[in-house]
DNA sequence: CGCGTCAAGGTTAGCGCTAACAGTATCGCC
DNA sequence: GGCGATACTGTTAGCGCTAACCTTGACGCG
């Protein structure tokens, strides 16, 4: 290929001309190659396999690349490579703490390895999670971790397609070909039913709010253990499709009192509710746990300092989120993960709510 | 230039060959548009100018594209406009509610336009958010968010050579060249000891953690209003580097105690503290407000809970979020914002506790 | 001394897309 | 009937980088 930079530039002082530079003003590869008086590939070495560059002239290289305040431009890396060490981690929420923390292991283990995270909200939609993927698979992520099992045909379409290598976290799934970290939410509901069963509470009610797929299995837990024990009970179980929060959990406490609700115990789909829960009893003379217990789950951070303290479940979300990283990093990377299905398990924490 | 495919793929059968697709596997442009029996910039028009094209091919590129599951590859994208449709936003913490709100407002605004948002957390270290800044400026973001005003002299220079468009959040600066949008911090340090010192209250101490510069914008306020009373004392001030909790301040209650401290009221830093200091003065007997009074700071949403409520400053911090990202759309898209900082103000909210 | 090996760097081509310019067809209008 | 305007689509080149292959020179060794 004949160069035309000649016929255009001749009208410059094409002799004396300056480094170019990209449109964006940005210094390109080729600029520092030409400062150091080498060739743009060994520029590109220095940044990517410095083992292959003499020492001495890398760090020439760095220094020189440094001083022309030159930054790799990653959507040509990314382009020419194939790869965009770029994982997209898909969540509900940010406001629930449970998934910052997830994505806090998940940061942890992917950062220090070169790897950038694309965060999308998807709100508990199934839909808008596909929206998202659909965006998010525009960057080529190199991996892909997904919340939960609910996805829309069309998004397992998507990833079965351009088999991205994804990872579910929070669920695990029983499909072998799937990769999954997370814990059983069915044993936690059992978990905390059957601690209200043996301190002899027997009305214990139920309240279900966001229903996600979560929530729902840890119903499934509250009532396959009070159905074994005889004790289930239909009216006592509130389900709500509003969204999670301190002051719903205040409400229903109003609401089972005005319903004239039987309950000795009531068992909240987490902790915000039933943090909620303790502030209005404790306003209203509710006394916890003798007239009424309050059991919680996901274990935050205030659960340890209401009055009294929120017995409630904790969840392993900073190590799903470390380790569903983990097992990506190893399939991104041609490793076959340890395991295909990770389950993190799940603590009871009893406190002076039951 | 001539192609030598001819050459190279005479071997093959070069007549009848399929759709490449790209070295990933995915369809490329190309490929929808050989399927429609196009060129591949209409294809490009169909998604990127939509009113440039026929109504009725765009809608058959468009069913194409689905149909071969195509995505559009965004490295490939940016690098041939300069244009990443990406923002890089910095927060200190995702673990602080005040930052995750502001993050929504960025995205509220943001996603609709078709701007991607990457986030960096630089753990209130100026430091680390050097090394972010340098990590995201490889994406090329067509703009940047910055919290607060505490960054190193490299991070300035970057910024400063790039020009990529920079807002920053929370503080407010005065320097006519950077833009901001946030509120007065140290106003709200001063509305709080202000009330307190209309409720009574001359003994009045402050608890400081973390101390960024909010925080200490925030200790600012206070004592210039204690010292425009005469009443400013160090011995009731005490900073702490840790990062915030509620333990934390449930244990400066203690710390208060064992010291012998004769403070009426405590203005604590954050509401996180002051939440744990009003769980652990119910654990311990102290009455609130009568034997000690205690104001936080930013309104968590637990506040208006507990026993007694919490007196707060409610600080913006949805609609800094939400304004800032306008102003760097402004910024983005070539138009002058129409203010260069930008107040948003605070709300003081009176409740039990004082 | 001829051959293989290795370390260090270079050449060439092309990733998938879009900017900029270049047609081509149709229509209106004086 | 010639001109310009409008609407749509195409051609060409190149964004900044890296994969794959190639060159060069130094060295070891039987």
């Amino acid at each position: 290929m004949t160069t035309r930079d000649g016929d255009r530039a001749s009208s410059l002082t094409a002799k004396t001309r300056k480094p170019r530079s990209s449109r964006t003003g940005r210094a390109t590869m080729a600029d520092v190659a030409e400062r150091v008086g080498i060739s743009a590939i060994t520029v590109s070495r220095a940044f990517k396999r410095p083992e292959l560059v003499a020492p001495e002239l890398r760090q020439r290289i760095l220094d020189t690349a440094q001083s022309m305040g030159y930054v790799p431009n990653q959507a040509a890396s990314a382009l020419a490579s194939a790869r965009s060490m770029t994982v997209a981690v898909l969540i509900p929420s940010m406001t629930n703490m449970v998934f910052v923390e997830t994505m806090a292991g998940i940061h942890d283990q992917l950062l220090p390895r070169g790897y950038q995270v694309l965060i999308g909200v998807s709100h508990y939609s199934p839909l808008e999670e596909e929206r998202l993927i659909r965006t998010y698979l525009q960057f080529q992520p190199d991996g892909i971790l997904l919340t939960g099992t609910d996805h829309t045909a069309v998004t397992q379409t998507y990833l079965s397609a351009l088999r991205s290598p994804t990872v579910h976290m929070m669920e695990l799934l029983d499909d072998p070909d799937s990769l999954s970290v997370g814990c059983s939410q069915e044993e936690g509901g059992r978990l905390m039913t059957t601690h209200l069963l043996e301190r002899g509470y027997r009305r214990i009610g139920f309240v279900a709010v966001q229903l996600d797929p979560r929530t729902m299995a840890r119903f499934d837990g509250y009532r396959n253990a009070l159905t074994e024990a005889g004790l289930y009970d239909e009216k006592r179980v509130w389900r709500l499709p509003d969204p999670s929060s301190i002051h719903l959990g205040a409400a229903m406490i109003d609401r089972m009192m005005a319903e004239n609700t039987d309950c000795d115990a009531v068992f909240f789909c987490n902790d915000d509710l039933a943090q909620g829960a303790l502030f209005q009893c404790q306003r209203r003379g509710i006394r916890v746990p003798d007239q009424l217990a309050i059991g919680g789950f996901n274990d935050l951070p205030a659960s340890a300092w209401t009055t009294p303290t929120l017995t409630t479940v904790a969840t392993p979300r900073y190590g799903i989120g470390r380790h569903a990283a983990a097992m990506l990093l190893d399939l991104m990377e041609g490793r076959e993960p340890a395991q295909r299905r990770l389950d993190l398990g799940l603590t009871f924490i009893a406190r002076e709510s039951t």
